[in-house]
DNA sequence: TCTGCGCATGGAT
DNA sequence: AATCCATGCGCAG
């Protein structure tokens, strides 16, 4: 192993210093020695290149108007710098996702304007480069033009980032310039030749000349105490829970004051990268920390296999090159780690039946033909040989590949649901091992159910929901394979007393890191929080139990962490202008304030009010001042005869009762106002409709008794939430928009397969029916020449369609959505329905004289009088019947049954 | 009646 | 939009 040029394939004999996460699931890293970059293979790569033209900056932006909002869910953003550093948190290249609403937003981009379709950091050569039918994949440091990048990233002097560079499917490494052809990665197989540059600013990067034929570079002043903040501003807020960059030995915890931490953790997405390095060794100038041995767990794509690249990340193998070698060399062959599941709760049951990813089992396991498959023999570490049937059902046009009989082996194992099993292959021989790895709380949580996983292997881990997902291992050990005991032995099969090992492997991989980080308390924290996280495992229904109102808490959480949070103090702003939104552009990040209220006074005057965290005493401010997050009667410097604690209070008790109350008003007014808002961005009419009944809740003080509780509807069990039972017996409720009730949930999935079978079926009418006009209208021309039969018999085409449009489109509004909280009781909601039906039918019978239809409408008068149209319907219409008017009658006949319920309650509460 | 095979379904990606 | 895959479910033994 080796070369002059420290690359092998694929990846350099050194050690990894740094690496990010890409959104797919893969790792980038880079060998701060030799420059070389690695990405390892993603398998959405071409998602990546939406993030093409993105520059990272360091600075701290607010449009003029307040702090940028999410493109998607339009939740104020603060700091909305270039790359929203802020709440947003960088994803891969420049993606950036909302906390909030986990959507990816390109915005704020920088871009090269003389061709977007290259980084600012590119020249025309690169340019020409890429062009080439020669280009090799691989970018040159001589190609990027600094003095731009530069200048379009606002690169600070003093600033020690690192900026990410992302030119789509290249290499780039730096060299001299001088000889761009020596430097010739062999990548890995599997590798999709697309890698990045991580280049550190002006300051504390230098491009040496080519040694031995290697391009180098180093870095300056990149000591880990200084390089952490800026690392962290600039490789995907990797802080976890710090929405700005620290500065050097600043405590989050101390700038968060726990109080508005909430919003500011990390969203679903984010994925804390650096501190975990740092911690856990590794430095920024290429050497581990003494005693340390570990590495970043990373998601690698295996070495080769049919089909492979296509292979989740999820499946990716997680161990560290260490554990790698390390294995590898003890047992004296080659270990190609293969693929890795997280169990299903399915997977670990009864049935014995382990479901194969397709991807996987396809790419490393014999090709089968016949359903029955074969049986293969899996061995693990200990020397323990399992038979299990590798076999496929046919599903969709496709295969379901599973392991049968694999019970004994999992129980032997002693493995749950959340677990991770591992397959890798020993060459030479080509033999399958089965390994294993413990959730790290699984010991803890082994009697509980549902079964619970952890550390950082979720079933979601190719998403990388959750900080720690995509971690290099938070423990950094326990990889590959874990001792059950949850020691962070590092096993093959989960036995650390393998015999064929010995005290091979799994002595030899326990490192000393373990110990250190398993008492680490941000450790303990995030496995706080992945145990919180693996609660979610098992059901999936249980993983939409954040209710709207723990929904609508965290927004207002959420908005009130706004008003804490203040352009930096006595720092001007420079503005700039990007995509024509003008920025306030701040070196240094927002800050957080004193929380204030302001009211206004008798004369019309608006007022601040500030409480001292002294005396608690509340001063009168002017509306512009900015109070740090502590503050104190003694520094009200705008009142000097109240600069003292020891001054009396302005107000008085009821004075300051009725300040509370207007802050309260004002902000149940502005929830009402952002709700509107966020009403205005839904996407249905039904959520729409929703919001405003959560709205219409939550503007109702819960400690209020006059608001006039919801009574569950005498019909249903206690705790039902559906939409009758939420609704009072007066039938007036409404439904939460993002309801997951049974009936909302089906109603909504069955609305949504209404409508597009109602569009295809529609399309697929207008083209027969224009077809069959030419039919009739030659028939009708034949009937004319001849005199011939009546025009009713005529078109039953039209007949049939327009039945079947209307009464689809009833239990419809006009917009084409389901309205599922439209009031039963109210008769015009059935009118309008009713109407709108005899409109279009109407409409039609002008266009088309059709007895047929005739008849159809004197039905829907009658419909009109009994509420009920779809059992009007004559036989010859039923046959007609389609899915969507059933659907439609379903609705209806719910509103019908809904009436009734509440037209006898109603009649029950008239007679007690 | 129980078990488990084989397929279908639908949520998630 | 297509596909995957976790799990539900019918049916046969």
């Amino acid at each position: 192993m080796g070369s002059d040029i420290g690359i092998v394939n694929g990846s350099c004999v050194h050690e990894w210093k740094r690496g990010w996460p890409l959104r797919s699931g893969g790792f980038a890293q880079l060998c701060f020695k030799c420059g070389f970059v690695e990405e390892w293979k993603c398998d959405i790569i071409d998602s990546l290149s939406a993030y093409e033209n993105s520059v990272f900056c360091n600075k701290f932006h607010r449009q003029q108007t307040g702090w940028r909002e999410c493109n998607f869910c339009k939740k104020p953003i603060h700091c909305g710098c270039v790359v929203s550093r802020s709440l947003f948190e960088y994803l891969d290249f420049g993606g950036i996702g909302c906390v909030s609403c986990v959507k990816t937003s390109q915005h704020n981009m920088i871009r090269n304007t003389e061709n977007p379709k290259w980084p600012v950091s590119l020249t025309q050569n690169h340019a020409r480069d890429m062009s080439s039918a020669h280009f090799d994949g691989r970018l040159f440091a001589s190609n990027v033009d600094e003095g731009k990048l530069m200048q379009l990233c606002r690169v600070v002097e003093a600033s020690e980032s690192i900026h990410m560079n992302h030119a789509p499917r290249d290499n780039i490494i730096t060299s001299n310039g001088k000889n761009n052809q020596e430097v010739k990665p062999s990548f890995r197989e599997g590798d999709t030749g697309f890698s990045n540059v991580i280049k550190p600013s002006i300051q504390s990067l230098t491009f040496s000349t080519l040694e031995n034929n290697r391009p180098t570079w180093e870095m300056k002043n990149m000591h880990e105490s200084n390089a952490k903040p800026s690392l962290n501003m600039c490789l995907g807020n990797p802080s976890g829970n710090n929405s700005f960059p620290l500065s050097a030995g600043e405590n989050i915890e101390g700038r968060l004051e726990g109080k508005v931490s909430p919003p500011f953790h990390q969203g679903p997405r984010s994925r804390p990268i650096l501190p975990k390095l740092l911690k856990t060794g590794l430095t920024m100038n290429g050497e581990t920390e003494k005693g340390s041995t570990s590495q970043p767990r990373i998601a690698r794509p295996p070495g080769d296999g049919r089909g492979k690249n296509q292979l989740l990340p999820r499946y990716w193998p997680r161990i560290t090159d260490q554990e790698l070698e390390r294995l590898s060399g003890d047992l004296k062959s080659t270990v190609v780690p293969l693929f890795e599941k997280v169990l299903s709760a399915s997977d670990a049951g009864r049935i014995g039946r382990l479901v194969l990813p397709k991807a996987c089992a396809e790419a490393y396991f014999p090709h089968i033909s016949h359903s029955e498959g074969l049986p293969l023999r899996v061995q693990d570490v200990k020397g323990n040989e399992w038979t299990f049937q590798f076999r496929f059902w046919p599903n969709n046009n496709s295969r379901m590949y599973v392991l049968e009989g694999v019970t004994p082996c999992i129980q032997a194992m002693e493995l749950r649901a959340g677990d991770t099993v591992t397959f890798s292959r020993i060459d030479p021989g080509g033999k399958l091992v089965i390994g294993f790895r413990k959730s790290s709380n699984s010991t803890d949580m082994q009697d509980a159910s549902p079964p619970s996983h952890s550390n950082g292997l979720s079933a979601k881990g190719a998403t990388f929901s959750g900080g720690a997902d995509n971690l290099p291992s938070r423990s950094n050990c326990g990889d590959f394979l874990r001792s059950p005991k949850g020691n962070g032995e590092l096993l093959l099969n989960g036995h650390p007393e393998s015999p064929h090992l010995g005290t091979g492997a799994a002595g030899l991989l326990k490192t000393e890191n373990c110990e250190m980080t398993n008492n680490n308390s941000l450790d303990q924290k995030i496995s706080a929080l992945e145990k919180k996280r693996t609660r979610n495992i098992g059901l999936k229904s249980k993983r939409l139990l954040i209710g709207n109102d723990d929904a609508m808490e965290l927004r207002l959480t959420w908005e009130e962490a706004q008003d804490l949070l203040r352009p930096p103090p006595s720092v001007k702003p420079s503005i700039v202008t990007i995509e024509d939104q003008v920025f306030e552009e701040y070196d240094e990040p927002p800050v957080f304030g004193k929380r204030t209220i302001f009211s206004a006074s008798s004369s019309g005057m608006k007022e601040q009010w500030a409480q001292c965290d002294d005396c608690s005493k509340w001063r009168k401010l002017p509306v512009d001042a900015l109070l740090p997050p502590k503050w104190t009667c003694s520094e009200n410097v705008w009142d000097t005869s109240r600069s003292s604690c020891s001054a009396p209070e302005e107000l008085s008790s009821r004075e300051l009762e009725n300040l509370m109350k207007t802050s309260k008003d004002f902000k149940k007014r502005r929830i009402v106002e952002n709700s509107k808002l966020i009403q205005e961005h839904e996407p249905s009419g039904l959520d729409a409709l929703a919001s405003l009944a959560v709205l219409g809740e939550n503007l109702i003080d819960p400690t209020d008794s006059s608001a006039g509780a919801t009574t569950k509807h005498p019909r249903h069990r206690p705790g039902c939430s559906c939409i009758v039972c939420i609704q009072p017996p007066s039938g007036k409720g409404r439904h939460k928009p993002t309801c997951t009730c049974n009936v909302c949930t089906t109603v909504k999935r069955r609305f949504k397969t209404l409508m597009l079978r109602k569009k295809k079926r529609q399309s697929e009418r207008e083209a027969d029916a224009a077809a069959k006009k030419d039919q009739i209208r030659k028939k009708d021309d034949d009937l004319n020449t001849n005199g011939g039969a009546s025009r009713d018999d005529a078109n039953p085409l039209e007949k049939e369609g327009g039945l079947n449009r209307s009464q689809t489109e009833v239990g419809e509004s006009s917009a084409g959505k389901i309205d599922l909280n439209s009031d039963p009781n109210r008769e015009d909601s059935q009118l309008d329905n009713i109407a709108k039906l005899r409109r279009e039918l109407s409409e039609r019978m002008n266009m088309n004289q059709n007895v047929g239809l005739r008849t159809i409408n004197t039905e829907v008068q009658e419909g009109q009088q009994h509420s009920s149209l779809v059992t009007q319907s004559n036989g010859e219409d039923k046959r007609h019947l389609s899915d969507d008017r059933s659907i439609a009658s379903i609705i209806l006949n719910k509103e019908r049954r809904d009436e009734v319920y509440n037209q006898s309650n109603e009649s029950q509460n008239n007679m007690s």
